[in-house]
DNA sequence: AATCTTTGCGCAATCGTTTGTGCAAAGATA
DNA sequence: TATCTTTGCACAAACGATTGCGCAAAGATT
């Protein structure tokens, strides 16, 4: 048991060659065995049963450089996130390389920083790597690259962040109707100065949110109050934003903010203003994130489904390189708003 | 430009074959100038320029796989962690994927769950990838299996979470000190009775961290009051304990949690239990984390340095994996305990 | 002019698989 | 018995690089 383990690394590695010496059969012979391809070559099930003892009692591991060489393929995806140190893609992270490691593949993980270029970079290293797939979470503000990408090279599925124009397959949040339903809240709730602290102007996922949020206040007859803030995905953009909105005069009502960073941000800025959340402005977010529920209050949140996304997303990828073809699989998945404590009631 | 960048998709993949029949010259040669060994194999001047010129106008990128093939090298590591999805792990990760990156390695993300078995598993994996070497932050109880990989296979660096006796190199916080000092300044600020919430006992940085806590308390003649409890590092183990300390009698009065996911849990219970922190009682917790910062109040913490730990065990690995031999580095970094507004002075 | 060095590069084996094709032996058919 | 199928496996050429060794031509030495 424990010698066996040691023996599969201190033992020169066996080889198709060495196991061919060992039985006497051919190298073809055993490969075809090993891979499964016994009956199509009509081995018979006498030899087969032969090799694939001494293939075990050897402990042969096929060495998949080797396989790689000939068959063109890697069992290997590449993943690329906007920042793995950012909870949303850590959770989406965790659950590609579950489902992927189930379905036989493993990942390689690129972490762009939030920057087109490096996304770039990075996914020309993942060619050189020759994954047989990638999934992006893109930095992106042109669709072009990941296009050429997709269609003369491997296949790639987008995920959450995503171009609304594009031949890419992608998975994503339904971002329209959560900040329709996020903004609705709080006008239900009584608020109208709702302003909007945005995320980059170019990615889709922040036009989208943004069109929930206008169309959540204008169905509410609030358009001379929208107020959209904003550019960039950092806790810092939260922070000087909503430092400018507590500075303005009238101030919000409440606040809409398109992430998690955002949100902090716009916490910390809300906390030095000495105002509190709920009883001087509320605020809702997108994101989820178990710290939400311990923070002061727990902030109430439009939820996305991460392991769905994850897991979907790797599913077309893995079908698409299986099938050897391009998926044009638009999925939007619903997301659903978790009230918590950060919304109060504005009866002005 | 744009063109250039689709032709590297496009084409037939160059190789050096086409390469050598491009110039004339033999496949030798081009392998020779291509990797850097010009002089050393007396090329001459003028061919290697006119070699490097054809490559790179024919957008020659050499093929991994064979190249490992031959070499037995990879130029990807593994990295092994408990779980992706706790910021902690998230943050390390980012660290080390980013300076692989700058010293061409790429990495493959292995999750655990927490869980030796999926360790090991996951460790397997990365073998047959013939990844180059492995950073882990281990969820195993031995060390035996990792030292057998370090000695026979390829380099293994531990993170974090290590073993106390072991030949394996390993990068972490000084897990006492920070535990002391932790402790020493709730006993400081007047408190007592102070309880432990501990992660899993077999792991060497929960042994330390109570030594920490228990030498804390020694110091100031309150071994009476010494109480560890819990042995799980997750929010639910956090969330248990900390609500059975909470029905006990006397009350704690200050707790100390070992890590972000207890800390969760703990403040969960406190809240359910209509107390506060740190009026009825003070909190502080290792591991950072910008959300902590949030919280309601924001957490006492002793801060790891994350960066550090990635970037200094990545650095280890790739001399080992370069110099061919087994570090022996054993390196204790220094935390920093982070005053914040979840203890108070406790004058019984 | 004969021998020795140095310069500049190529031959061919090798890494460990996969796979199209081929070919004997055994069995079936007539 | 001669021919045709089927059964069961092997040969050898890829895949795309690296590398020990060898060897001709040019230059240096005596």
């Amino acid at each position: 048991m424990q010698k066996s383990s040691i023996n599969s690394f201190m033992e020169e590695r066996m080889t198709l060659v060495a196991l061919a010496e060992r039985t006497g059969l051919s190298v073809t012979t055993i490969s075809r065995v090993l891979s499964g391809q016994a009956e199509k070559y009509r081995i018979s099930p006498k030899t087969v049963e032969y090799i694939k003892q001494e293939a075990d009692r050897c402990n042969y591991r096929p060495n998949v450089m080797a396989q790689s060489l000939r068959t063109k393929r890697t069992r290997t995806i590449g993943l690329v996130v906007p920042a793995i140190s950012n909870p949303f893609f850590a959770n989406i992270a965790s659950a590609i390389v579950q489902k992927a490691r189930e379905l036989g593949y493993t990942v390689i993980l690129s972490d762009a920083m939030e920057d087109a270029e490096q996304e770039e970079e990075g996914v020309r290293s993942l060619l050189l790597r020759h994954v047989d797939g990638i999934i992006v979470s893109t930095s992106a503000e042109q669709p072009a690259f990941l296009e050429q990408v997709n269609e003369s090279a491997v296949p790639v599925v987008l995920i959450d962040r995503y171009f609304a124009e594009t031949t890419l397959p992608y998975v994503v949040t339904d971002n329209y109707s959560g900040a329709l339903e996020a903004v609705s809240h709080l006008i239900n709730r009584g608020h109208q100065r709702v302003a909007c602290i945005c995320g980059v102007r170019h990615s889709a996922i922040v036009q989208e949110r943004m069109r929930g949020y206008v169309d959540a206040m204008q169905r509410a007859g609030l358009e001379r109050f929208v107020h959209c803030v904003g550019d960039e995905f950092s806790v810092q953009n939260g922070y000087i934003e909503a430092k400018l909105l507590l500075n303005s005069n009238p101030l919000p009502t409440a606040l809409f903010t398109m992430n998690n960073t955002i949100l902090l941000g716009a916490i910390k800025a809300i906390k030095e203003s000495g105002l509190r959340i709920p009883e001087d402005i509320s605020v809702v977010s997108f994101d989820d994130n178990p710290f939400l529920d311990y923070i002061s209050p727990a902030i109430t949140r439009i939820v996305q489904p991460q392991n769905e996304l994850g897991s979907i997303a790797l599913r077309i990828l893995i079908r698409s390189i299986e099938e050897n073809e391009r998926s044009d699989a638009r999925i939007k998945l619903s997301p659903i708003l978790k009230l918590c404590d950060s919304v109060a009631l504005y009866d002005k």
